[in-house]
DNA sequence: CTTGTCTGCATTTTT
DNA sequence: TGCAGACAAG
């Protein structure tokens, strides 16, 4: 057996080698792999074994879910085949040219089948925000923003849109399903559907889901289909229960017999639901196929300590459908994981503080422990303390670099002269002058999408009467940039240079929002294009952000918070979970049908099995509710999640924090002490 | 037609 | 809290 194979246990090394060094390319296999149960690992070995087998790298398609994922790949990968193949190893780094998420590998195609689709090449991608600004556009066309009753904001309609999408279902079906309040607009809300297609068509942009959807239609094309299909000797896709039924009908016209088809995931993972996402794609998998796909499971755990796994699996035991084992492991411990009892958030805060600096000073690394939580703004009160105690943290999740307004004002200007039709680019980019609203700009609009040539013809586009000497320089601006003059990236400093007066002009706040664009500077010049950036920039944001402005520096040490979702596929030494009550997790919002619950039942489970050594659920009595009715702030006494019911509570060890300590008696001695100060204070000048 | 101010309302998770 | 829409003033 080969060396690298060896350590391997049984069920790994048979989903490594599976297929590998038979007749032909072997048919499609389904790895149900727990939490902690080494599937990264096992997946990197797998890409390996076939390359160390003669499979070319560039012929592998390896689908994860996010880009760091990929990235992670790779790297096991390139060392794996290092390892084997000596020097020659060193040939395969960065083969593994096909590797990315989903929606990222398909602007790729898209982009290189433009012409068999009829897509302009230049199309730009509307992140989620540009895909409701849009939908708002249209939504005021047709009149439904001043209907008697109110129509369902911009959000609402995208979510709408997008998840029929991505369920492949009928517009009704999802409306009853997962919208009822919005079921009586059923009609508008086609008319408002095909409005959005036809813009998004006319200006040349795709959204998320276009990435999905017109690759998928490509590939109903026989010929396109054998022609993508026949690119790759071998698919590859992780985190399968996290993909959504769009998903899975490209996956199955790129491999209709399931040759070279490998799907990684765990139903007990599944926590995309909101994404359209749906575990029906794992049920379904084998029996997709004649003869059905073979299963593999991995359920031994490598990851955590037998009392937090014991745990784990009784809160996931607990849940309606179970479709894998029980994990194992023989990592053995004494300590239960902790369930902590705290006043309120505040104290919840100090809690999780000083239990970090604690295994600090035990020699862990900052890096080396996180804190989770459901919702993005549940760490709040932990940051204030972070900053408060000089701790560094970076945070995944929630809020982006991205969406500060006037990062978004400077992406819009570089999307603009890549694709002038790009209208909500546009419209969001003039109204920066001073004297330019939402009339001028639109009548701008409409005059360059008149024209062949729509930058160029602004010259000789009049210019909106109130806009005075801004006018002109904007106008430079953008041609300068169009004629590449600078070219890439030296033009977003030109770009920059036009911005900075408007952004001074507009907020308060200028100075730390300029120091923001720098560092945009900086990511820019790691891109080889501006077609690149704006793509890559869109479909993979650079997902952190940190106490200091900017990325912090790759060598020092600090604290990671997370969203649970976010922290898929991680793992920690120490991992806290706030605020696990009800109202949290499940959160009020999902708390509405069983499948939902269920999720939210799985999101605990998920954050639980991250942590390696230790464990602890913190559980504040009360926390402070956002004004969520007319009332404004107020708090509420909350209760255990319901997901940990007592009967659990004997894998855990409940304590409450801080430890009541007992008086002693000269401290109650003390207490009864009474002097008259202001007396002797009178006194002091009598 | 733009811009500023006021009021009422919704409010997760992410490619 | 922060944003979307209504309304008034220039």
């Amino acid at each position: 057996m080969a060396a690298y194979l060896e350590k391997l246990n049984d069920a790994q090394r048979s989903a490594v080698e599976y297929g590998v060094g038979g007749a032909g390319i072997a048919g499609p296999l389904l790895i149900i792999a727990g939490a902690g149960s080494g599937k990264t690992n096992t997946l990197a070995h797998r890409v390996a074994h076939l390359i160390v087998n003669g499979t070319d790298p560039r012929r592998i398609l390896l689908m994860t879910f996010s880009r760091r994922a990929a990235a992670e790949m790779a790297r096991r990968v390139e060392r794996i085949c290092h390892q084997v193949l000596g020097t020659n190893g060193a040939a395969y780094s960065n083969a593994l040219e096909w590797s990315g998420t989903f929606h990222g590998i398909g602007a790729r195609l898209l982009r290189e089948y433009c012409d068999q689709i009829s897509l302009d090449r230049n199309f730009t991608i509307h992140d989620r925000e540009d895909s409701a600004d849009l939908m708002n556009l249209v939504r005021h066309e047709l009149g439904f923003s001043k209907t008697e009753s109110r129509f369902p904001t911009k959000g609402t309609c995208l979510a709408i849109y997008s998840r029929t999408i991505n369920s492949e279902k009928p517009l009704e079906e999802v409306l009853k399903e997962n919208f009822p309040w919005c079921a009586t607009w059923d009609t508008q809300l086609r008319q408002l559907f095909a409005g959005y297609v036809e813009a998004k068509q006319l200006q040349n942009v795709l959204d998320y889901d276009d990435l999905l959807l017109y690759w998928c239609q490509t590939v109903t094309d026989p010929l396109l289909a054998e022609d993508i299909g026949s690119r790759f000797d071998h698919v590859m896709v992780d985190e399968y229960q996290d993909t959504n039924r769009l998903q899975s009908s490209i996956l199955l016209a790129l491999k209709p017999m399931g040759r070279g088809l490998t799907v990684v995931g765990d139903d007990a993972q599944s926590i995309y639901s909101f994404r359209s996402a749906t575990i029906r794609n794992i049920l379904d998998f084998p029996a997709s196929f004649t003869p059905a796909a073979d299963i593999i499971t991995l359920d031994r755990n490598y990851r955590s300590t037998q009392p937090i796994l014991t745990a784990a699996n009784a809160v996931i035991d607990l849940a309606s459908q179970r479709f894998t084992k029980n994990l194992w492991t023989e990592r053995k411990s004494a300590d239960r994981p902790q369930l902590v009892t705290v006043r309120d958030e505040s104290e919840q805060a100090r809690y999780v503080v000083e239990q970090v600096l604690d295994r600090r000073e035990n020699g862990a690394l900052l890096k080396q422990q996180a804190v989770l939580f459901r919702t993005s703004s549940h760490s709040g009160a932990l940051e204030v303390e972070l900053t408060r105690r000089n701790i560094p943290f970076v945070k995944f999740g929630g809020l982006k670099f991205l969406d500060s307004s006037h990062i978004k004002d400077l992406l819009a200007t570089l999307r603009f002269v890549q694709n002038p039709r790009d209208r909500v680019a546009g419209f969001r980019l003039m109204q920066l002058l001073p004297g330019v609203g939402p009339a001028s700009a639109q009548s701008v609009l409409d005059k360059m999408a008149a024209c062949s040539d729509p930058i160029k013809s602004l010259s000789e586009i009049p210019a909106p009467a109130r806009a005075g000497e801004d006018w002109p320089a904007f106008v430079q601006m953008l041609q300068g940039i169009h004629g590449r003059k600078e070219g890439w990236p030296a033009e977003l400093e030109q770009i920059r240079i036009w911005y900075e007066p408007h952004l001074d002009r507009i907020h308060d706040d200028a100075s730390m929002r300029q120091a923001d664009l720098l560092q945009l500077q900086q990511i820019a010049a790691g891109y080889p294009s501006r077609e690149r950036f704006l793509t890559e920039l869109t479909l993979d944001p650079p997902d952190a952000t940190s106490d200091q402005s900017g990325v912090p520096l790759l060598d020092e040490d600090y604290l990671i918070l997370s969203t649970i979702h976010s922290a898929k596929g991680q793992e920690w030494k120490s991992v806290y979970v706030l605020n696990v009550v009800d109202g949290c997790m499940p959160s009020d919002l999902g708390a509405g049908s069983t499948p939902e619950l269920e999720e939210e039942r799985r999101l605990l489970y998920v954050a639980m099995t991250r942590a390696k050594d230790d464990l602890h659920l913190v559980v504040p009595q009360r926390f402070f509710t956002h004004g969520q009715n007319s009332q404004g702030d107020r708090h509420i006494y909350a209760s255990r999640t319901r997901f940990i019911p007592a009967t659990l509570l004997q894998y855990f060890e409940c304590t409450t924090w801080p430890k009541v300590r007992q008086e002693t008696s000269k401290q109650a001695e003390a207490r009864n002490v009474r002097v008259d100060i202001a007396a002797r204070m009178r006194g002091m000048w009598g």
